[in-house]
DNA sequence: TGCTTATATTAAGACTCTATATTTAGTCCG
DNA sequence: CGGACTAAATATAGAGTCTTAATATAAGCA
């Protein structure tokens, strides 16, 4: 009696059987067509194993024979390999950028290919009616999903996973802190509840620390190194990537950047794009008729994308401009890969192909506080899609932890 | 033909006897002795399952049949169970604190308890003479664990592991980078080789990032924390605990804090013991004759322990140093926690004890830099023992983690 | 057609855990 | 002192996994 503890049938043998059936996939996830002989090198496993787990996986829908055997004129000996595909629209993703003024929606296939993508405006810029309230936000952000959808030309159904970034920290539960600063709650006002409405599996992120995740995706070929990711258009963020991994906290508040208050020649965690175009501001405003290219606007109307042009044709309060963003940014590489020993910090968001020159000079300014001659400091080729590609990247992540055991669509 | 992958005799199928050992040996670990039926709980096996895996587990010596089989008086009917203790005996290891001025040397158990220990000077305290050459410092911890086996009674071949904790940081070769600091290699002369001349499995890291861990041992009930661990005598040093896990990197920088000297406030990675010294020298300097107990010594004599002395009696000149001690402290609590989003912030090291005050008005003002109300900042229990602890910590972890297969003497 | 080659399939063997039945070691009680 | 009672230990059978080795298959080539 009282000896029934609660495995199923034959108990934790199976488990086993997952895990050889997990590691299988995990070799064949968004890479070429592969054949037994290849997957047994890959897991050490053997032939009968390999190609019984193989057609498993086929039965379930993640992968699919493919014909072209002896393609490829890999060998023209002997029997031809069947040859296994991984199945890229077994099911499909979507990432969404929530950001302050526009809502960028893609749907992905599980190679993370974008095969839809949308935008919405979202609190346009340069209005100064206050912010969305909550539903309308929601609204917008189900508009872009639909649109990207269409374009795609997939149903609701299509979709296994839904993945929004939100600039606001996020704690684990997918909520942001209200109360303490109300733009936090009007950016991600209960967002994770929208992927349980339509029965797909659903995550909210930071936005920073999702562009950290495409960053990682990319993948400077060894998979163990660190670094840092900073947004930086209008305020600072930052994702930090340890040893391959992302850093994450129930809170969610990692990376916050309000502590640069205290650091000397930051003062603020205002972006850079908000420091171009005070700085320049404040600049035009010494030097009245300015005979650079930049004196052609007035004080008023410069923005961050003017200092950085101006800067290209050699104008020299630009260039002066340039110079103390560089600073700016070194000073804050400091304190993030000193007490973090990173190997790289990308400078990542919007503006960053306006940055490579900032983040040039940034790293040639380090060695003033710093020595850390390993450290990169670079503009992400990423730029406006970090985000997005990010929350993608994690969506299907997510569909590949879930993968075994059930099909796709469960 | 070409059919033979790697595996031995009868694959993969060993690996769960393998984890499933690991579990049992695990519930087991360093705690009361148990019967089957409570490992049964513990670990979803059936009963006879958990029976075969203590059998085997006692004839590789990790386990011995404790007699007092209804001791205790937990039930008196039905047939006695065999009742199964962790042998905390099974072999020994050996944690070494190599601080600057003194070494400490502690062979413990592998429930972690010292059984005897032993201290010898290093670079002695005070003196102006070069810093010991690396064949002396070797010999001096040589000699120091020499002295702790002795006082436990045990040989070296009792021994199965070794962990020396440096003031420096260590790569994950166990190396401490040269050139750039002399101090750091002065400090770690290839002590990671230490081990392999006696045939122990060894380990060299950073002193800051030990105390962490022996903080994570004394574990406030919750394994999930994220807190910061900081050393603070003469330099500062820092130990990350994340998600109840230490972070490390391959060059071993994390936690280094020489980034401080652009922190506003602070300026410098001196440890609060020199910043104590150094501002009532300063203050005493300014008031001569100064009628408080602190008055007491001239500003050349006087040490961070006088003024903690002098400050518990009240004296106003102390109580000022003391308070810019806190706000040294909360601005460095601000920068660590605000990035990292941490719960707790421990100041650990011999001054710990000294520090109960400074780190509650630390806490106090932190306030005015960060919102965190959920950040706790404390002085450490452990003190001056916890480098040693961290150092015994990690080494049993090791020999846990190698724990299966094999006898615990391989 | 037959030989060669590389793969796929199948059956047997070894190992794991579970499930159930049986034995054992004690206490308790008449 | 012997017999019920109880809970644990043991023994046996069953289902599952992988590997191993033998066999069958699908091509190319002479």
């Amino acid at each position: 009696m009282s000896q029934t503890p609660s495995p199923g049938p034959a108990g934790s043998s199976q488990l086993i059987r997952q895990l050889n059936a997990q590691r299988v996939l995990g070799c064949m996830w968004g890479r070429e067509p592969s054949t037994a002989t290849e997957l047994m090198h890959a897991t050490g496993l053997t032939r009968a194993t390999v190609l019984t787990l193989c057609r498993d996986l086929t039965e379930q829908g993640w992968l699919q024979v493919s014909e072209n055997s002896r393609q490829a004129g890999q060998y023209t000996k002997g029997r031809p390999a069947l040859r296994y595909a991984f199945r890229e629209d077994a099911c499909h993703v979507i990432g969404v950028d929530a950001g302050l003024h526009q809502v960028t929606a893609a749907v992905a296939n599980l190679r993370g290919v974008e095969i839809g993508c949308a935008t919405r405006p979202s609190n346009p810029e340069g209005s100064e009616a206050p912010l969305q309230p909550a539903p309308e936000r929601r609204r917008t952000i189900l508009d872009t999903i639909d649109a990207a959808l269409a374009q795609a030309d997939l149903t609701h159904a299509d979709v296994a996973c839904l993945v929004i970034a939100v600039p606001a920290p996020v704690d684990s539960s997918g909520d942001s802190p209200k109360g303490l600063n109300a733009f936090w709650g009007l950016m991600n006002p209960e967002l994770i509840s929208l992927g349980a409405e339509h029965g797909w599996d659903c995550a909210v992120d930071n936005d920073a620390n999702l562009a950290a995740l495409a960053e990682l995706d990319l993948g400077s070929g060894a998979a163990e190194d660190s670094f840092a990711v900073i947004l930086s258009g209008e305020r600072l963020g930052a994702g930090l990537v340890m040893d391959g991994s992302l850093l994450h906290q129930s809170r969610g508040g990692i990376g916050e950047l309000g502590m640069l208050d205290l650091v000397q020649g930051v003062e603020s965690s205002n972006g850079l794009g908000w420091w171009a175009r005070h700085l320049a501001r404040e600049a035009l405003k010494q030097a009245p008729g300015h005979a650079g290219p930049l004196g052609a606007v007035t004080p008023e109307e410069v923005t961050s994308e003017h200092v950085f042009a101006a800067a290209e044709q050699g104008d020299l309060l630009a260039l002066e401009v340039i110079d103390q963003l560089a600073d700016r940014l070194a000073r804050i590489c400091v304190v993030l890969a000193g007490l973090l020993d990173l190997d790289r910090i990308l400078v990542s968001g919007a503006i960053a192909p306006a940055l490579t020159d900032v983040a040039a000079r940034a790293k040639h300014k380090l060695a003033q506080y710093l020595y850390a001659p390993w450290l990169r400091i670079e503009a992400s080729a990423l730029g406006a899609d970090a985000v997005r590609r990010g929350a993608i990247r994690l969506a299907v992540d997510r569909i590949k932890d879930q993968a075994l055991p059930g099909a796709p669509g469960a």
